[in-house]
DNA sequence: GCCGTTTTCGGCCCGACTGTTTTCAGTCG
């Protein structure tokens, strides 16, 4: 059983508590022991095997109760308390709980009272205005409710990108264990690096399909097998995640990854180009006549086509095929250009780690430079930093750095803050201590339904600030679960064009905010641009990869990105 | 249920907002 899978027990364990009303304090603990586990990178599994019941209680968070149930989990595949659980309530939690202004108290109120135990039950008694009636709701939270399902619906069946990496991975490296495979690799909307994905397309290239395809079909992750021929199969995972596998000759794999990477749209402008020369294009290769003239790379085909190598985050129709015509496509940052991260939080504020914990990290990862940027005091439940302990931690930075510098270390924390834009757009801490930093983020963490003109104010009243040098997550938007605060982005774009605030891009795979099109705007613009994690724990690093992905989505290049540029020279462009 | 420079019991990031109330429960972050 796979961390992701035991976190989710784990988490939904808790909400069953919070349905009846049992201790908060019981509850946060399932809640932080699934949360850890679902950020761990060692298998619990490995964990168990090596270490025996132990090993599960030395990770923070677990302690001999949940660690009895992580063990029965491993070793059974069940937990007697979670099924206990959900038969008294038997409701889909993972569904009901996306929708946003229900939680556990909601769900146990619709159950008792309506019976209600999936969206779809939740839909028809919200449409037949039975919810209104409720004692507890009434006719807004009705409407609540049904524009919550219409946004979850809308997302649906749809998995983020930063889910499924790992089992996208898991497979690729056991199939790459087959000597029957040759090539493997995943094409599809995961290969273009989309922030959402809705099923995974494997290629391989075999000598022995009908092996390779019996051995895709029988994975332990596998529930259920919806197709299986000779040169295809079907299966749907665990986790819900639909994956197809295909086999293709090796004369073929350029074009079939081609073809199998899209988007559709980008396929058929390379068709129709391909018709203009008097050649034909499908997945099997380029044809001229009945002879195939590329076909083995993409790279091949992409020639024989007259055009530029395309890279698969830009084949959305979009204009790439043009620009590759005429030579002028990007040259995309790369995924290793990153030589910084601008967003961190420590455990002064809500992190998991302390800051010199957090800069080894960061060493360890290849990068030069860190901003540390706890968040502020309006966010009191994030034990948000005031003026006096801010200045408590620039004196810490200040040491470390110091000693790094001792130790020979060439690497560098910077001062900073994530600091929150109060309701009428001024920040939440004053300029005096604002100046004194290297770098000031800000961010919105509350009112996210003003009007899009109250919004867009807000917003450039606040990196109209003089010390304000990059605007976090500019949207809010957390993906399939909260939509963007409503801004009006062109006009953020032209004011950060004109006094020269940088745009975040928050690699945070549930966030990837700025968005490719935005992205894209600001590329345009001339407004540059940081990558940052957006990390809470050391481990949150890895977002950074997201975040370098969706930046090409959005073509930008090394040049857009300020922490992609040396220390000093990102520094002397910020405007403070 | 977990945890311990408060150490085996008594704490546990907790304030703001919303919609429902008419003093507060539920949800969010």
């Amino acid at each position: 059983m796979r961390n992701n899978e035991i976190a989710q027990i784990l988490m939904e364990i808790g909400e069953h508590l919070a349905m009846r009303g049992e201790n908060v304090f019981k509850i946060k603990a399932f809640e932080k022991a699934a949360q850890v586990i679902g950020e761990m990178e060692r298998e619990l599994t490995n964990i168990y095997k090596e270490e025996g019941i132990k090993g599960l209680e030395e990770i923070s968070g677990v302690g001999p109760s949940i660690a009895g149930e992580i063990e029965e989990l491993i070793k059974t595949g069940k937990s007697k308390y979670y099924e206990k659980l959900k038969k008294k309530e038997p409701v889909n939690l993972g569904e009901l709980m996306r929708v946003e202004g229900l939680g556990p108290k909601g769900i146990k109120k619709l159950y008792d009272e309506l019976e209600i135990t999936n969206l779809e039950e939740l839909t028809k008694a919200a449409r037949a205005g039975q919810i209104g009636k409720l004692k507890g709701f009434g006719k807004k939270s009705e409407e609540k409710i049904l524009r919550g399902i219409e946004f979850v619906k809308k997302s649906g069946g749809r998995f983020l990108l930063g889910q499924i990496t790992a089992q996208v991975k898991e497979i690729e490296d056991s199939l790459k264990e087959l000597k029957e495979v040759e090539k493997i690799i995943a094409a599809g909307s995961f290969r273009r690096r989309k922030e959402t994905v809705g099923d995974i397309d494997f290629l391989v290239t075999s000598n022995k399909p009908e092996k390779v395809i019996s051995f895709f079909t029988t994975m332990p992750l596998v529930v259920m097998i919806a197709a299986k021929g000779e040169t295809r199969a079907a299966v749907k995972l665990k986790s819900g995640l639909n994956v197809d596998l295909r086999v293709v000759p090796e004369e073929s794999y350029g074009a079939a990854l081609n073809y199998f990477t899209g988007s559709k749209e980008h396929n058929i402008t390379l068709r129709q180009i391909a018709i203009g020369k008097g050649y034909k294009l499908n997945e099997y290769g380029l044809y001229d006549g009945e002879k195939q003239i590329a076909g083995r790379t993409e790279e091949e085909i992409y020639k024989t086509l007259g055009l530029q190598y395309i890279e698969p985050e830009i084949r959305e129709a979009t204009g790439e095929v043009d620009a590759s015509r005429h030579n002028k496509l990007p040259r995309l940052i790369g995924y290793d250009d990153l030589r910084g991260d601008l967003q961190i939080q420590t455990t002064w504020s809500d992190g998991a780690a302390s800051i010199e914990e957090m800069a080894r990290e960061a060493m360890k990862r290849g990068l030069e430079y860190i901003l540390i940027t706890d968040h502020t005091k309006r966010l009191a439940m994030t034990k948000g930093l005031d003026e006096k302990r801010i200045l408590e931690q620039m004196a810490e930075i200040d040491d470390l750095n110091l000693k790094f510098k001792i130790n020979n270390l060439k690497f560098r924390i910077l001062k900073g803050s994530e600091c929150d834009i109060l309701k009428d757009g001024s920040l939440d801490l004053p300029d005096e201590v604002l100046e004194k930093l290297d770098i000031v983020g800000v961010s919105i963490h509350s009112f996210f339904n003003l009007s899009r003109e109250e919004q867009t104010a807000r917003v450039i009243k606040a990196i109209k600030n003089p010390h304000a040098d990059i605007l976090f997550h500019p949207t809010g938007r957390l993906i399939n679960k909260r939509p963007a605060i409503d801004l009006d982005i062109e006009e953020i774009i032209k004011v950060a064009k004109e006094i020269g605030t940088v745009m975040e891009i928050d690699a945070f795979y549930d966030r990837l905010d700025l968005k490719d099109d935005h992205i894209r705007m600001c590329v345009n613009a001339g407004v540059k641009l940081a990558i940052d994690s957006d990390a809470h724990s050391p481990s949150h690093f890895s977002m950074l990869e997201y975040g370098v992905a969706q930046a090409r989505r959005g073509w930008a290049e090394r040049k857009d990105v300020i922490n992609a540029w040396p220390l000093e020279k990102m520094l002397s462009m910020l405007k403070h």
